[in-house]
DNA sequence: CTATGGCACGGATT
DNA sequence: AATCCGTGCCATAG
């Protein structure tokens, strides 16, 4: 980011100095977003230079070197990586909006309520005006999970108009992300993601696309179940097909679109929203595997901000009565603009770290995650851990493989030991038990307790041993236990309706 | 008797 | 100081 550097003027550091940087680190994009447009707003000795949008390169691909205006980026290299502030963004200037009085760019921290808004902004302009009422109703009936649980000829009769009608605003809302929303069942919107998907379809996924619609349509509960073998013989496929197709499902599709997190999910801390906006965005150069890794770290407003210079001047004429409120501006103003700037300072040296240490994690994925803690890497940076905290509070990534999660995932001490267990069950040829599977841990160096691999069990949504089907040669098990898996399903309410939308356990 | 989930305690983290 | 997380112990289901 280019920020005039307005040192000369600032005031020696004050409590309020500290206190806003903490603030201002806490805050994430959308939060920032707003604190600055208010600022703005208010504060006529700040000013915000509009910089055009770098003409060869966009922005993420914003490298010394390819742009004369990148190069004014700070950039750092550190071996391989490549971290820098992006003065381009994607957020949209507030001016288009195009609907009724209530977005103003909501509190990213209110969550099912900011749902509605979300999905109300994209689908406004394909929306007829006279629907909007209907699409208004609809969003507000959405339960937790983005499902809408009442019938649609109740909307049609509240609305006095045809259910044809509905239906069409349904299925708008429905294409919008999160996609499926709207729908009456996980299934349906199941079948939506699918469909959604079939649009842009590779041949992997060609060949796929049949099996996955049928296995939804009419095997939804064994799916649920893992009945593997099962769906194997009703679809005539053998049970290894049938992993990959459920492996697929729950990769791609999202049986509760209000839930976060596409492709795995499986966790406690992120039950959450996954339409919030990346605050970092982690790519390839040039989308290749080989290229450097890019950190791209977003700042939320167009172009740079700095300190009105005409205000300055015109401080020093400045009537005697408004002298000293101009003055309070500029202050207010340089500090703000100093305070970005050590937040920007801040986070990048936060993700270059992060990015040393999590590179393989990054890459490769939850196996190569390496336990780290706030407080290591507090050391490591030269701060004090609570701003590390602060920093990664309610921060999204976006990483290569375009998944966003949340920054708290990086510091997950346990994710490298579940998906270890994970795996271990995935090629199990029959189920083991816990204490089965606490031992091949520990001779994989994973020191874990017997009582500790059934919680992670539960985390990743897996059923006990006993209610596990294995491989091919549990066949005679599998025919054995029909009602038990649904017997199960009361007793463990805790697998979801296809085994990976998350719950979090019981805690006290 | 064995496998698992619940509760609760203590140490680590934030 | 407040929380989170791994574990041990115990009750219960199979």
């Amino acid at each position: 980011m280019i920020l005039q550097s307005q040192s000369h003027v600032l005031r020696p550091l004050t409590t309020a100095h500290l206190a806003q940087t903490m603030t201002l680190l806490e805050l994430n994009g959308e939060q920032l977003r707003q604190k600055i447009e208010t600022e703005l707003a208010e504060n006529p000795a700040l000013e915000q230079i509009d910089e055009n949008r770098c003409p060869t390169c966009g922005r993420a691909s914003a490298v010394p070197g390819v742009c004369p205006l990148c190069n004014h980026i700070p950039v750092q290299n550190i071996d391989q990586t490549i971290v820098f502030v992006s003065p381009f963004t994607d957020f949209k200037p507030t001016d288009q909006v195009d609907d009724d009085e209530d977005y103003t760019g909501e509190d990213i921290n209110a969550i099912p309520e900011d749902l509605p808004t979300f999905i109300l902004r994209q689908i406004a302009p394909e929306l007829a005006v006279e629907d909007r009422s209907i699409a208004a109703h609809i969003l507000t009936s959405l339960d937790d999970d983005g499902l809408l649980r009442i019938p649609i000829i109740e909307i049609a009769r509240y609305h006095h108009c045809s259910l044809a009608r509905v239906e069409k605003v349904i299925r708008l809302i429905q294409c919008a992300e999160p996609i499926g929303t709207g729908s009456a069942t996980p299934q349906e919107a199941l079948l939506i993601q699918l469909d959604v998907l079939a649009e842009n379809p590779t041949p992997a996924f060609l060949r796929l696309y049949p099996l996955a619609r049928q296995a939804i349509i009419d095997d939804i509960d064994l799916l649920s179940r893992r009945a593997y073998n099962e769906i194997g013989r009703k679809l005539g496929i053998t049970t290894p097909e049938v992993q990959r197709l459920a492996t697929f499902i729950s990769e791609n599709l999202n049986p509760y679109p209000a839930r976060a997190h596409w492709g795995d999910i499986h966790h406690s801390s992120e039950p959450r929203h996954n339409y919030i906006t990346p605050d970092i965005i982690i790519s390839h150069l040039n989308e290749s595997p080989d290229s450097p890794i890019v950190v791209e770290i977003l700042s939320p407003y167009a172009g740079a901000l700095r300190v009105n210079p005409l205000f300055r001047e015109a401080l020093d004429q400045a009537p005697q009565e408004k002298a000293e409120s101009w003055q309070a501006h500029l202050d207010q103003a340089s500090l703000l603009v100093k305070c970005i700037q050590q937040r920007n300072n801040t986070m990048v040296r936060l993700m270059q770290n992060m990015v040393r240490i999590q590179r393989e994690f990054i890459i490769h994925g939850d196996a190569y995650l390496k336990p780290i803690t706030r407080a290591k890497l507090a050391i490591e940076l030269d701060v004090h851990e609570s701003t590390i905290s602060r920093a990664v509070a309610g921060k999204a990534v976006q990483l290569p493989n375009r998944r966003i999660i949340l920054l708290d995932k990086f510091f997950d001490r346990s994710l490298q030991i579940r998906t270890a267990l994970r795996d271990l069950i995935e090629e199990e040829i029959r189920p083991l038990s816990d204490t089965d599977l606490a031992k091949k841990l520990i001779s994989m160096g994973y020191p874990v307790a017997r009582r500790t691999v059934a919680k992670y069990r539960a985390m990743e949504g897996i059923l006990p041993a006993r209610f596990r089907l294995g491989g091919t040669q549990a066949n005679q098990t599998q025919s054995i236990r029909p009602e038990l898996g649904l017997r199960s399903s009361t007793r463990a309410a805790t697998t979801a309706v296809t085994g990976y939308g998350k719950h979090n356990l019981p805690r006290k």
